[in-house]
DNA sequence: ACAAAGATACACCGATCGGTGTACCTTGTC
DNA sequence: GACAAGGTACACCGATCGGTGTATCTTTGT
């Protein structure tokens, strides 16, 4: 019995390709080329190329998710701290060679319509984000977590953005030290 | 003597459906069509397509920075206030039906390679647009104009990324009111 | 041992990709 | 009125696109 299914070697492989040369950029010929797999085999677990896109930005979300949550919680033993290792976080991802900007970003980016199931995919992986910091808002003890969560999101993505386009690798420092600056405010005392 | 040029007519129609499709998306037989000029017109004025994609995002950053500029200088009156009006500026674009997000991270995104002159291109049109608040920020005195400058386009790009990838209209509201912030601190007086 | 499931190789499909070659036509200039 | 420049239409190129059909082979459960 394999470990990985031939499903899980296609959307692993689809997933290294489609974030390292995009979407549209990468043709099936060469998923399955570097997947070891037959294209009857695809076509058999997919229906389309696009269901496949879908697939592999379902596994990205999940993957993504789940390591910032891991190693957030391993970062920070409060929930305060843990607001702000999110960004630390952010910047281990940065530093990483393959590092090539936020995958659903880039996904908005080819699939513009906002009706498309990609795009609407990736506005769903943004929210996920942001309702984990509103929720670590909360435990902290934020004034109005709702904002807090907001000015923090936009600051990581401000981030993301900074680092891949223009290579900026302190990118997540700088938003982190902007980010205290909020989360200091939504945590002081109201008196 | 035609006002514009067949050159011109071409990157106009490009720009037009590279940004609202994708550059990949975009085939040169849709821009002879759309654009009512021979594919031989376009293939004697650009070597090739991805020629015809750098001209495009060089017409982006001039228009772009043009009009950020004008609008900016429209709206406040002072530097300080200027500082703050980079954000209505964006506010106004994100509200634009035609919409796409920014240009420059859509193509940092297809064209992934640093290497890419698509690429570098967009690195220095965030630069520059970078330098234009660095510029701003000096002549507002501030304590630290490069600082406050990588603070306000960190925020500047997060506004944009929220704005179109999750259609937060308001991204450029939150924007401008962390802006304030940091527009506070550092024009205000060392004592 | 046997059959069903699933994977394989490979040929093939029409459409589209970026790009070229040819031949004609329009336009401004001297 | 001749000429060159630059435009047009259109056929065509090899390559690749996403996707399918067929026939064979390997694995699997019972």
């Amino acid at each position: 019995m394999p470990a990985l299914s031939k499903r899980d070697i296609i959307v692993a492989t689809a997933l290294k390709l489609f974030y390292r040369h995009g979407f549209n950029a990468t043709g099936v010929e060469r998923i399955i080329k570097e997947a070891g797999v037959s294209k009857k085999t695809l076509y058999n677990h997919f229906k389309s190329k696009d269901e496949l896109v879908l697939a592999t930005l379902r596994q990205r979300d999940e993957l993504f998710r789940n390591n910032l949550m891991r190693e957030t919680e391993r970062l920070g033993d409060t929930a305060r701290e843990r607001l702000l290792s999110v960004f630390d976080v952010h910047h281990q991802w940065f530093q990483q060679k393959d590092f090539s900007g936020c995958m659903f970003i880039n996904a908005a980016a080819e699939f513009s319509s906002h009706q498309n199931p990609n795009h609407i995919l990736s506005a769903e992986h943004k929210r996920l984000v942001r309702h984990y910091i509103r929720g670590l808002a909360e435990q902290a003890g934020a004034n109005n977590a709702e904002t807090l969560s907001k000015q923090l999101n936009l600051l990581l993505e401000g981030a993301i953005v900074d680092a891949y386009v223009s290579g900026n690798s302190e990118a997540a420092i700088i938003a982190k030290a902007m980010a205290s600056v909020f989360i200091e405010k939504a945590l002081a005392r109201v008196h």
